[in-house]
DNA sequence: TTCCTAGTTAGCTAACTACCAAATTAATAT
DNA sequence: ATATTAATTTGGTAGTTAGCTAACTAGGAA
């Protein structure tokens, strides 16, 4: 879980999952979006894939990258359940 | 808002907003729940203050932090406008 | 004033992150 | 087998973050 939010961290990973959101695309797509070099991008792509949010198909010599829009969903529910928003406060505990 | 997703990436400043959450809390008592040394907390208290996630009040020797929670939901709800859960994905754009 | 408690700031080290260039792997085509 | 294209891995540097101890500031009490 804490891959997720430090995933979350870097705006340029939040990009990728923004356009990612849109629909697929290959890793050579996405770079066309950042003025950053290759390796760097590669290196945002691993960790988001580490973090589960996203995962890559190869096709031919391409590697198209798909959201895990499941875990997406799951992470941001653990985030609400975390802060609980809209329940109340309990008084008694600690 | 950047600043926002780098304060979630650390465990200790989340469970400082889940402490928080609860109820408001001094500095000393939201040291009681971690092993860390008292610099160490001030500095994710510092962070997170200067996210705008929390503000602190003082009173007499001690300082009480309180969850900004306005701005917590607020941050939530850009992240799921960000990623537009629940709704559709556009077939036409870039 | 002096002392005590609560917190923060300063200064430092170790570990980590972001970035790039160069080398490498993988798939396909010639 | 060789070449081409797409993407990743490796190796290195610069900058950042988390943690500590020691020193400092703020408020209240003796």
């Amino acid at each position: 879980m804490n891959r997720v939010y430090e995933a979350l961290a870097h705006p340029t990973r939040r990009q990728i999952i923004a356009l990612l959101r849109r629909r697929e695309r290959s890793a050579g797509e996405l770079a066309e979006h950042f003025d950053i070099a290759k390796p760097t991008l590669s290196g945002h792509l691993r960790l988001l894939r580490e973090a589960g949010l996203i995962y890559g198909e190869r096709h031919g010599t391409s590697i198209v990258y798909h959201l895990h829009l499941s875990l997406l969903e799951e992470a941001l529910g653990a985030l609400l359940e975390m802060f609980r928003i809209g329940s109340e406060r309990s008084v008694d505990d600690d």
